[in-house]
DNA sequence: GATTAATGCTAAA
DNA sequence: TTAGCCTTAATCT
């Protein structure tokens, strides 16, 4: 489901594709029909992301925001001008998933404005160009910008923002309490846009044991996290899919290194296999079972030191771990 | 075809 | 602390 990674390719997709554009805002499923009335016929002027959450600015000051959950997802569709303007491939779905669009998908001459709407969805916005439709959000609400500025404040810095402070803000932020770094990653007022994947991920390349008190976390070790979480959330972006490992650690091969990406952007190759976000990101090759170091690995043994991956449920989530390299 | 678990949060209890 | 959101993919019958 969408970690911080999905929701900044999200805001993208909506600058893109809506910047700038008057629209039609309904709710087809009912739920959203007051706030909808807020919206419809105004212009969308920006959309941002901050953690997991995405706020799409509009003339009129309202704001919308939208927080997609466990497996709420967005569905484009458009005509050429529509599926063009988006930088990062047109992706047909945005959720818990991305499903690629590319240039043969959708867009182009046959668009003859948007579907009946199928199932419950919350949220169809319509523009000249092209629509979007939002089903099975968490949050979906009008914000005015002062109710935005309050909920913004109460996240935590957001990596992929990475304001001036932010890393400060997230180091001083973790280490206020003695709770688990393990739990610690997780709320969103210590560092916004970390979910279950990325939490396991990042503590294994750092070699922490997630029970790690927070206070007792060392300041460097602490900044190190943020500049790695920022790496691998950065990749995120730019692949569409969460791939944590380094090259040297997958069976396959396949790939580039996490965090190098020698050459990227490399927009020339392979002409002939171009679809989709990334088409020519040699990432998108790496095979599922080569992607991650421990998240949902137990049982089976860390690709460092052969112990076998751990599992326990953390305040209802599951924690994934290495005993060997993280500590009992 | 039915059931379960899931990258998460919100609101009610 | 628990139900709800109400989707999708994987696993079960």
């Amino acid at each position: 489901m969408p970690e911080g990674h999905s929701v900044h390719r999200l805001a993208r997709q909506f600058s893109d594709v809506f910047g700038g554009a008057q629209l039609v805002v309904s709710s087809p499923q009912g739920k959203f029909t007051a706030g909808a009335a807020r919206l419809d016929g105004h212009v969308l002027e920006r959309a941002q992301a901050h953690g997991k959450q995405m706020f799409l600015f509009f003339s009129h000051d309202l704001v919308m925001r939208v927080h997609l959950g466990l497996y709420g997802a967005w569905d484009f569709g458009g005509d050429s001008t529509f599926t063009g303007a988006s930088s990062i491939g047109a992706p047909r779905r945005i959720g818990e998933q991305e499903v690629a669009g590319g240039d043969s998908a959708g867009g182009g001459d046959g668009y003859d404005g948007p579907p009946e709407p199928k199932g419950a969805v919350r949220v169809r916005l319509v523009s000249e160009h092209g629509w979007a439709d939002l089903r099975g959000p968490t949050a979906c609400e009008v914000l005015t910008p002062q109710e935005t500025a309050a909920v913004r404040g109460k996240l935590g810095p957001d990596p992929l923002n990475n304001y001036p402070g932010d890393r400060d803000e997230f180091v001083r932020r973790i280490r206020t309490s003695s709770t688990g770094i393990g739990l610690q990653l997780m709320k969103q007022e210590v560092l916004a846009g970390v979910g279950n994947v990325y939490r396991a991920e990042s503590l294994f390349r750092a070699g922490l044991d997630p029970r790690l008190p927070g206070r007792v976390l060392h300041r460097d070790a602490a900044e190190a996290l943020w500049d790695d979480i920022l790496a691998i959330m950065g990749d995120g972006v730019r692949d569409g899919r969460i791939i944590t490992t380094e090259l040297a650690d997958r069976p396959s091969g396949l790939g580039v290194g996490v965090g190098l990406a020698p050459g990227w952007p490399h927009d020339g190759g392979s002409p002939g296999t171009a679809s989709g976000p990334g088409a020519s990101n040699p990432n998108t090759r790496v095979p599922v079972e080569d992607a991650h170091y421990v998240y949902k690995r137990q049982g089976r043994p860390c690709r460092h030191c052969g112990t076998e991956i751990a599992v326990a449920e953390l305040a209802g989530r599951k924690l994934y771990w290495c005993p060997g390299c993280q500590g009992g």
